[in-house]
DNA sequence: TTGTAAAGGAGAATCATTCTTATTTAATAA
DNA sequence: TTATTAAATAAGAATGATTCTCCTTTACAA
């Protein structure tokens, strides 16, 4: 995605475009592997070398918040970050720490219509997503 | 269940049985909320009052690798540990730090049958959970 | 009962993340 | 264009969960 795109996308949602947020969301996009904070850091640093880890971690808050981005847990501890917001699924890998989207119409449909059709007591769905757990065949 | 169950669980992956597993293990079972090692800490400080907070992390990995426990991620980075080891799937709650395990062998099939008609090429599934965000009435 | 490898206790260390405070800057209005 | 100001950043201390180190204790096999 181009820069010019990138500081449309911060400034549409009311945020101030920075130059360290734009290297940030540019840096997620271009890595677009669910980067950590660290790899953002390791991967901007000729463009930002005096930005603060600190204002990295705060943009990624703000960048959540305002759902240009998103948070995905893993296992290892590390938050992880998303740059794709649509409905979609995660493949992981248990053998290296890959992370790849999943998008999968038909499993949101059929997902959709059990979940409609067998209601849970107690408690209501606000949104759901598969977790798949395996290998890639390059690891 | 009864601690003589614990005991033999433990003894039947090869693990020597210790009071601090013991409790730990019976911590989980008993307090059935996908408990971190802090609420594991508090439910078993009067029988285990010297125990140290390295020992819990310790015991809880060695659960955790032999398949007796299973660790649940969150989006608060902190760790959570399910005495449930079946297939299943999760239930958050997006306003408080409610997790439940959602048993449902429904899903179960038709995520099977889905994965096994449609598959993603380069990746080889080993397994699946669905994770399922919403709001308990309760809550 | 003893020997020994495994487990636990204490507390320091680590590592990701958050917080605090002073400084700088983007965006707005004059 | 410049001045204003709320918001953002830098620096580094602080926090909090988890891991590590090292020494002592213990479960359990022989």
């Amino acid at each position: 995605m181009e820069i010019e795109k990138i500081r449309e996308e911060i400034a549409n949602k009311g945020l101030k475009v920075t130059p360290q947020r734009v290297a940030i969301l540019e840096a997620i996009y271009s890595l677009n592997n669910h980067p950590t904070a660290e790899n953002i850091a390791d991967h901007i640093k000729e463009s930002q070398p005096n930005i603060a880890i600190g204002t990295i971690y705060k943009v990624l808050d703000a960048l959540v918040e305002h759902n240009i981005i998103k948070k995905v847990t893993t296992e290892a501890g590390k938050m992880r970050y998303d740059g794709f917001t649509e409905h979609h699924h995660h493949l992981y890998c248990i053998e290296c720490d890959l992370i790849e989207d999943y998008i999968d119409e038909e499993l949101n449909e059929l997902l959709k219509n059990h979940f409609n059709k067998k209601r849970i007591k107690g408690f209501h769905i606000k949104n759901f997503a598969v977790q798949v757990n395996g290998t890639f065949d390059k690891c």
